[in-house]
DNA sequence: GCAATAAACATACAATCTGTATGTAAATGA
DNA sequence: TCATTTACATACAGATTGTATGTTTATTGC
């Protein structure tokens, strides 16, 4: 099913034995910390992986291949994570990550609820075009480690804009009371298939007009 | 990481070699049609496979497991199905055609757009109450097979319901104009967020009341 | 009614994959 | 400097998937 003309996938390409390795630098680079090295075979090895896990999904991605890629052995991968769930874990934490900056830096005044919504969700959509992102974070993210995992992951990274929206608007009159975590949920759902359908080729316009006027319908320009 | 102490999991538990197989009515039922004999195997394989799917998960249920269960051996299973995912497509099919069948049966009369719309809502979440269905069709079925896939599925069972609740309401003048496709999309994607909380256990009257006022907010009731 | 064919499995096998156990070299701390 | 961690590298055990190849039971053409 899976053609693999690679033989020797247990070992790294070329043994890297520290002796003939030398930095560009002219310097002996081969003196590293600890730290130092860790870091590095960590980053790369999520690096790796997140190319191959968004490239062929989490299941179809062996360890092997992403080892490979990495340019390391699976005695490192194995080092590092727990298993190849934690390292997917550890990739959808960076890609989190990178949705909540994303977001926050792009984050300006508003004069209205609505228009704070409108922009917030825009903003969203932005950083969920960023090619694979989709992939992890809705559709393998969930699967692999389920719903509350990711919730959690959500929080840790900081995506709580929506709900603070929310609790603002209410407080504020734009929204009649109703129970916050089920309109946050919800609509946090309608981002999330808004953005998985522009990430796969939807028109974005046509999803950006029903999410703006599904937000006018809840929120009164007060 | 997983125990099994079965060693015989490669042959079915008692080789019914038909000889010695007579069912309960007294009469010899070993003569079977190849109808009989496809049908009766195949659904004991997507009734075992539900089963374990529900329980597990699909990447944590393995065919030996399944065809344990389903008392057949492996080569019944793929026998009747492509591979494992195609197994896990059948047994979609069936949970989908149930879906729609509970909501179709469903069905009643209603005053206004609005109203069609929540009683639609209220029982697509009566349906999808069924144990393991959430499981099935929100969180494996996407992540195996794809949306694109989830979708055909979908529409081959008739869940063509919202889309056409909304162009009704559209063309009654209850919803202005606005792209249909991308309107459907991020509705159903909310209903399928209320449905999965509520399965989870959250309170179902919230979500209820959520779902509602985000329909208010769309439709007039005219 | 019988031979030929096809359907419905049953069994064995090859290729992988995952996680663990164990061995080794490089860094770190006393 | 020496003991101890850390950071891997390698080998291995168990299990899984899909396929190839038998074997038995129904169908079908004559």
């Amino acid at each position: 099913m899976q053609e693999n003309s690679d033989k020797s996938l247990e070992r790294p390409a070329a043994k890297p034995s520290a002796k003939t390795l030398r930095g560009p630098t002219g310097g002996n680079a081969q003196r590293r910390s600890n730290k130092q090295r860790s870091e590095s075979t960590r980053s790369a090895l999520i690096s790796a992986a997140r190319r191959l896990f968004v490239e062929k999904g989490y299941a179809e991605t062996g360890t092997p291949e992403i080892v490979a890629a990495a340019q390391v052995t699976r005695g490192a991968l194995y080092h590092h994570f727990a298993d190849k769930a934690d390292l997917f874990r550890a990739t959808l934490r960076e890609e989190a990550r990178a949705v909540a900056d994303h977001i926050e830096q792009e984050t300006e005044e508003a004069r209205s609820a609505l228009e704070a919504m409108t922009r917030g969700a825009d903003s969203y959509f932005a950083a969920m075009s960023v090619p694979g992102r989709v992939r992890l974070l809705l559709l393998d993210g969930p699967a692999v480690l389920g719903h509350a995992e990711m919730a959690e992951i959500d929080q840790e990274t900081g995506g709580e804009e929506l709900r603070q929206g929310l609790a603002y608007a209410m407080e504020k009159g734009a929204l009649a009371p109703l129970p916050l975590e089920a309109m946050t949920s919800i609509l946090s759902a309608a981002f999330d298939r808004a953005a998985l359908a522009i990430a796969q080729g939807a028109p974005a316009e046509d999803y950006k007009a029903a999410i703006r006027r599904m937000l006018e319908g809840l929120l009164k320009r007060a």
